[in-house]
Order: structure tokens, then C-alpha cells, then sequence
DNA sequence: TCAATAATAGTAATCATTCTTGTTTCTGTT
DNA sequence: AACAGAAACAAGAATGATTACTATTATTGA
């Protein structure tokens, strides 16, 4: 038997702020993003309703960087690109691992694959140009 | 200038610790493995001697695993399978991105790309064996 | 309206990692 | 071997992200 699940507005204005950026957001610039709107929510509640959309899979997590979990509304297979300089987490279109590949290494190795992804480190165009006048 | 690197037993345990092993260990594991032959060993210096090899490329990161970071003394490109019932990383050989990628994305998005990696995430054979008998 | 239950704020607790400080170990030189 | 300066260390405190707890508030369906 599943949970009731309640509605709550903060809840909805959550998942809108992660699905409506391609920053690929910390649960703290959640927080301050909605503070203004919501003064009284509390950190806790993003995280909790964080790990309920990750559970769900409404959201998925790209990783940590510089020790903070990073979100990403967008469910659809994609590539990603960290800078290591300033931490930026960058879309890249497309997907580079064929299913084809996934089947293969699954029977292989005898185990499930539930999902793949691609990820570039390096600097990004901004901390490129920032760096280049010594 | 350079900085002096004194020899010390405890460091070259720890890589080695690290080199000998495929499990992507954690620094508390590393810290577990060497506690009998060295009982005065400090985590801090786990801790500081990993920064350091990670920092000469001597070993890298293979990311967080249930929010501890697991280290790898393999530095040529391969790939990692994550099973999210264990939080056991696997290696995979084989490297799934070619250059021309790598330099063909660089040159569209004006980035630097300094290292690529591929991730699977699913379920083990050995959590799978487990699962089964329901 | 009203009781049952879900969600929340505020705060305390946890846990991996980093920092600080006083001590010990290395290393090159007498 | 003894010495001095630099590097590494142990032990424990501090930090910072995340999670757990608890009393209160909001939502829901009857
Ligand atoms: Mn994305
Ligand atoms: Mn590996
Ligand atoms: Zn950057
Ligand atoms: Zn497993």
C-alpha cells in the first residue's frame, strides 16, 4: 500500500525552482532562492522533499561537488561538465553511452543497469577568460 | 621552487594500501587496513596524505559514495559501475569516450576538458544473488 | 466542523572531513 | 654520532553538510 501524500505548496515551489533553473542547484540555493518568498521555511524541508523527489525520480542527483549534493530537474539522458575552478555544473546535449553498450557489459559482468551517465571535468569559458590576462 | 617532500613510512603505506587494492576504498578503510601494522596512525593523516597523491595525480577520486569519497590507485582511464544496493564500485575496462569527443566538445562550448569518465549505476551480482531467493 | 494524518519549523544530532597545536621524525651537515 | 631546520605526525577540536526529532500547523475527507 502506498502513502498518502498531502499537498503543500512549499513542496511544489521546490521542485519548480530545481526544475526551473539549468544550475543544477544545492539544496542551500534552494533554500535562498525561495526564502523570500517563504520566510519561514525551514532547510530541513528542503532536504526532506529533496530526497522524496530524488526517491520518486522527479529529480536525480548529478553528484557532489566541493562536498554539496548537486540536483537536476532534468530527467531526460543527458552529459554533464564540473568546472573545477569555480564548481559550475554545465548541460551537455546528447548521450554518449548506447544502449547497446549497457546490455553488453550487464550480461558481461552479470549485473543490473539502471541507468549511465558521461561526466567532463575542466575549466569552464568563464574561468578560462578570467585566467587568461597574467 | 618546488616544496621538499620528506620520506615517510606511513605515506607509502598508504598509497600502497590504495594501489593494492580494486574495492575504491575510503580513507576510513585505508586507516582500518593499516591500524594493525601501524597502531599510532592518525585518520588525519589519511586524510592529508590522500589530498596530497590526489593533488600529484598520483591517484584520483572516483566520486561519493554514501556521502564518503572513494579513491582509486588506477589512473589510466577506465570505467566504474556504482551498485546502489551495496555502494560497491566496480571497474570496467575500457574507456567509453573517445578524444575526438573530448576535443570536439571543448572547441563547441569553449571549455577546457582535462579528464572524462563514465559511470554505471544498477544493482551487483552479488546483491542480485541476494535479492533473489523471495 | 472535526478527527486523522501529513507536513513543517526549529533545533539537536550525526558524520565525514579539515584544521590546530604541540611532538616526533627525516635529512643533510658537522 | 650530534645538531638544526623542515616536514610529518597524533590527538583532538572545529567545521559544514545532511539527517533526525519534536511540538505545532496544515490538509484532507467525511
Ligand atoms: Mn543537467
Ligand atoms: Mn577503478
Ligand atoms: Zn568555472
Ligand atoms: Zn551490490
Amino acid at each position: 500500500m502506498e502513502k498518502k501524500q498531502n499537498y503543500s505548496r512549499k513542496r511544489e515551489a521546490i521542485l519548480k525552482a530545481i526544475q526551473g533553473t539549468t544550475c543544477h542547484p544545492t539544496a542551500e540555493w534552494v533554500y535562498q532562492k525561495l526564502k523570500p518568498e517563504y520566510p519561514d521555511l525551514s532547510l530541513g524541508t528542503v532536504y526532506r522533499n529533496i530526497a522524496q523527489f530524488k526517491n520518486d525520480g522527479t529529480i536525480i542527483s548529478v553528484g557532489t561537488v566541493n562536498g554539496q549534493e548537486r540536483y537536476d530537474g532534468n530527467i531526460q539522458p543527458h552529459t554533464h561538465f564540473v568546472c573545477s575552478c569555480c564548481g559550475a555544473v554545465i548541460d551537455i546535449p546528447g548521450n554518449f553511452i548506447s544502449l547497446d553498450a549497457n546490455v553488453e557489459i550487464a550480461e558481461r559482468y552479470h549485473l543490473r543497469i539502471d541507468s549511465s551517465e558521461v561526466l567532463f571535468h575542466g575549466i569552464c569559458s568563464n574561468c578560462l577568460q578570467r585566467q587568461k590576462p597574467l
